[in-house]
DNA sequence: AATCTTACCGATCGATCGGTCGCTATTGAC
DNA sequence: GTCAATAGCGACCGATCGATCGGTAAGATT
């Protein structure tokens, strides 16, 4: 049985990361075993630590992999939409969509991971809270521009919509993991377009997995 | 040194759950260890677990505790407000209050813990699962309540209401443990008036942690 | 006073944890 | 064709995990 290709390492990486953050978003980062990893990949347990030395470098290595992803799912798609509350809608609807999705098993990543270190101090809590503190800003620079073209009432606090915006996604993660409630993406969403004042009903699509 | 009076054993097992709710909330209810909890305590494993019997049944005595807190501590206080709006105010008054005093070193502990077993299937999650649906059944019957005396909207979902208040409830817990934001109760409060629709700026008191 | 009950300890169990080591087999560069 | 670089393995390390054991000392019961 011929070995691994040195060419194939990266795959081997890739791989290594991709049953990480499933793992990972069930289990939780420190729940998270490298015996398991390797089990679970046939692989030897240095084989898999090899790829990244330490358990804390594979625990960074699957944030920053699970972050890729919701960057993909949320707030990829809302980009093509113009900048102030129609980007926010979009991505209120991306969001729902991503929880309803169930793109990581043991849902939303960021919001389990972020439970699981916010009283640990590390780089691990470290590279959560910045990419969270990112993600808020983002959500607020959409608000803040729809302040100004006052498609929000005028003195709306732009933190206040990123606030509640992630409130509510959390909301809707918790409701359909702990409860299997399969209508809270569909709940958040009213409640998103509640806050963001869209005026009529925009329909929205919830894509099904495939 | 005189061995513990079996009048005591009490008073150990209050120990014991008192250091569990603590440490778990801070490394998590499977990050929690029989070790770390008898070294605390300057007892062995042996006589932490006689009390308990397997981590398991640990798990879910420190639960039920955590949740007695909670209790004490949300829910009591506005026992004296009047059903309706006026209660769903009182408990966010006493909500945000208990979040901001950090009754639990590692914040909340129903979201914690909720997040981490939201995974996993057996007694420990069901547990939470059933609390948490009498808790959001709670907050909907007053919510029902307001509507019904017009005090919300009329056609406002009671369900959403409930529903709401939890995700604000998430969002401000994250804030201030992932982030340190001492704002995060003030701006939690904010929210939940504007969701509960109080038209005079009723001013909040925020006790201080004695 | 004799006996039972029980809170707790110290020792120990097998399993698993994260991590290190030397080694082999293969590749890509020369 | 030779050789350094490296992906990955298997064996092993000390530490710690949850759990079990017999033993001990005190209180409670009679």
């Amino acid at each position: 049985m011929p070995r691994r290709s040195v060419a194939d390492a990266a795959r081997t990486h890739a791989a290594i990361l991709e049953r990480s953050i499933d793992l990972a978003s069930v289990e939780g980062l420190e729940g998270l075993t490298i015996g398991r990893l390797a089990t679970d990949l046939q692989m030897s347990k240095a084989g898999v630590l090899g790829h990244f030395g330490t358990k804390e470098e594979l625990q960074l290595a699957t944030v920053r992999g699970a972050l890729a992803i919701f960057a993909r799912e949320v707030w990829e798609p809302a980009q093509e939409a113009a900048p102030g509350r129609a980007r926010l809608l979009a991505i209120a609807d991306a969001w729902m969509s991503y929880l309803g999705r169930d793109v990581f098993p043991g849902g939303c990543f960021m919001t389990a991971a972020s439970t699981e270190f916010d009283g640990r101090p590390g780089r691990v809590r470290d590279t959560l809270a910045r990419a969270n503190e990112r993600w808020m800003a983002v959500l607020a620079a959409d608000a803040r521009a729809a302040v100004k073209a006052e498609e929000l009432p005028r003195g709306t606090d732009p933190q206040d919509i990123a606030f509640g915006m992630n409130a509510i996604a959390m909301g809707v993660n918790q409701a359909r993991h702990l409860h299997g409630d399969a209508s809270a993406p569909d709940r958040g969403w009213r409640a998103l377009r509640t806050m963001l004042g869209a005026p009529r009903a925009r329909r929205r699509a919830l894509p099904r997995n495939p």
